[in-house]
DNA sequence: CTTGCTTGCTCAATCGATTGCGCAAGCATT
DNA sequence: AATGCTTGCGCAATCGATTGAGCAAGCAAG
């Protein structure tokens, strides 16, 4: 009934520009796509065509746009979850990156699973990206191959994959540090230096082993040995964590190295059951970083990953020939609290 | 010098395969798209094309498929943050709920910056998006205006806006909720029926008028009135808040109310540079729900906000006939700790 | 044999933007 | 006047998938 703003209005394309400035469609489109200079259309006609673009509320038909061009200029991110802390500033600042770059992002959340993850990609190709980030991958190998039949580049952040270039942070240091942190305070604050206990992760998850062996060389450096049995590597879960620590003699349990921000969330409530003679003797560094775990009295310190730096680097990597599947480490920072 | 899997390796398209089966692009396309039954192509060319297909490891190019359909089955939605629960479960929602209707779900993340957030939802639309969905927008109209000039559909989620549905959180009765929890566990605990402190947000967003009248409403039920000094609005970022509180008397605060997880994060360590005396007598509850703020011993609840069923209410909507500019309000889900 | 229906497929236009090529007008040079 | 260059613009093909229309073969009924 309004006329003019009817539901089923059509979009204005360069062809109604065209007629209404009386010239040619590719004159329209040079002139909207910044190529007029190069295609010596005059200014006159430029402003004329700008104009009216304007006033008709003129947007490009980007579909059509890319299906022509040979590049899409679109870069998708698979992430597994927006649950915490680090995944969530992963995606805020590749979505900065990408469009400092001139790109546009898509993300997609794939919830660890490894079909959602394949799919998602696959469909991020129909689309044409011109290149896939894998964030946390279950399987990154899997996304590789398939981008690289279909000529796409492919970069893995956090886990690294052995089809592509990846960009992870340097687990073994940053547990190395983290460690040397709580074996101190543990020293500082109670004169006490005995191993700690690794609480959280998958022993066969890269990340996990990779901290794993941080751990283990800081207390190397202080001559200290630890037990198998002092590395819970139980999953990520918080109830996991719980029920592993739960199972431990307290007595033995001074500090404990956390694996991610979830495990600790077990931890926590762990420690709330403890009895306070024992709970008040207990210290902990968390591997990644929250704010909240942050104002926690037995935090000591959080490992934060340097997001923006993987991330630059990511990008940097795209515009390079092509690095083969080599793995780029970049340092973490320590949060000391 | 690969041969097959150069990086230039052009794409296989249904020409492609057509050749390979030694029939036209028209019947590939219906084989691939599904129509075939109605197109009445045989069962023995479908088999032959789909197993062809499949050897290539051909994927649509959905830029050429949207342009020449009326549809995209792109649904875009802007939010302005990753950094807290509430946003990341939204995305996360929006994701699954966009996917199991078989559309393809776009997030742009837009830093709660007005400017960006109206070239996110124009980026949207040249890529030719069915509906965007502003979440916690600041400028809803803006982008609404933008939409209904383009026949798009337009849904506000979080805060409301004027021109577009609008699906919300019952700030009202949320707050209402908490602020009785918050009173009676004071009451419980201490004996002390005293009026609350509202703390962070600002008065002129909808948000927080809303929840201000909400704990006001709850203090009424009990003949408390409260003074004006009482809420400070004093808008959402942690220090703001924690300079605030420590200009009041530790003396008069007993229980908070606190209107977000950032906010709350100022609350906490505030509380920390508090003598004992005080300190152990503070009690607050938070709109919004996080995992380790859960833990704190001084919080007494968190209010959820209902993310799934706000998704659902969105997407129902999206469907329905049109609406005009309505709000629809959602529970939320009062968590006690 | 003719008519009419069904089956199985192909043709060609179309979506909107991009871009190589070419053409005409204007001007200067010889 | 003929030649050549520059300026300013339009023509038409193209990207890959979709879809209305149409055509040919096969078969049955009359």
């Amino acid at each position: 009934m309004s006329g003019k703003n009817e539901i089923s209005a059509k979009r204005t394309t360069i062809y109604d520009i065209a007629t209404l400035t009386d010239t040619s469609a590719s004159a329209v489109s040079s002139v909207l796509n910044g190529s007029w200079k190069k295609r010596r259309i005059s200014q006159k006609l430029a402003d004329r065509v700008l104009r009216v673009a304007e006033q008709q509320g003129y947007s490009v038909n980007l579909q059509a746009s890319v299906l022509r061009r040979e590049r899409s200029n679109i870069i998708g991110m698979i992430i597994p979850k927006y649950d915490n802390r680090y995944f969530g500033a992963i995606a805020e600042k590749f979505e900065q990156a990408a469009r400092i770059r001139g790109l546009f992002p898509v993300i997609t959340c794939t919830q660890r699973d490894p079909d959602l993850e394949f799919e998602a990609a696959k469909e991020l190709l129909s689309y044409q990206a011109d290149c896939i980030i894998s964030t946390g991958a279950t399987d990154p190998d899997r996304i590789s191959t398939l981008c690289a039949a279909a000529g796409v580049k492919n970069i893995n952040v956090d886990l690294p994959g052995s089809k592509a270039m990846s960009v992870i942070s340097d687990n073994v240091a940053g547990a190395r540090d983290l460690t040397r942190l709580i074996l101190e305070r543990c020293k500082a604050e109670f004169g006490i230096c005995a191993p700690l206990t690794f609480v959280g992760g998958r022993a066969s998850d890269h990340n996990t082993s990779a901290r794993i062996k941080g751990f283990l060389e800081a207390h190397a450096e202080c001559g200290l040995e630890v037990s198998q049995d002092r590395i819970l590597a139980c999953g990520y879960a918080a109830e996991k964590a719980e029920s592993a620590l739960s199972k431990l003699d307290p007595d033995q349990i001074g500090g404990l190295f956390v694996n991610s921000t979830i495990t600790l969330e077990g931890v926590v409530t762990w420690a709330k059951g403890l009895s306070p003679e024992y709970r008040t003797k207990i210290r902990y560094g968390c591997f990644d970083w929250d704010p909240f775990a942050a104002l926690l009295s037995a935090n000591v310190g959080m490992v934060q990953q340097d997001v923006a730096r993987m991330l630059e680097t990511a990008f940097d990597a795209m515009n390079e020939p092509e690095q083969g599947n080599q793995t780029i480490l970049v340092p973490c920072i320590l949060k000391e609290l």
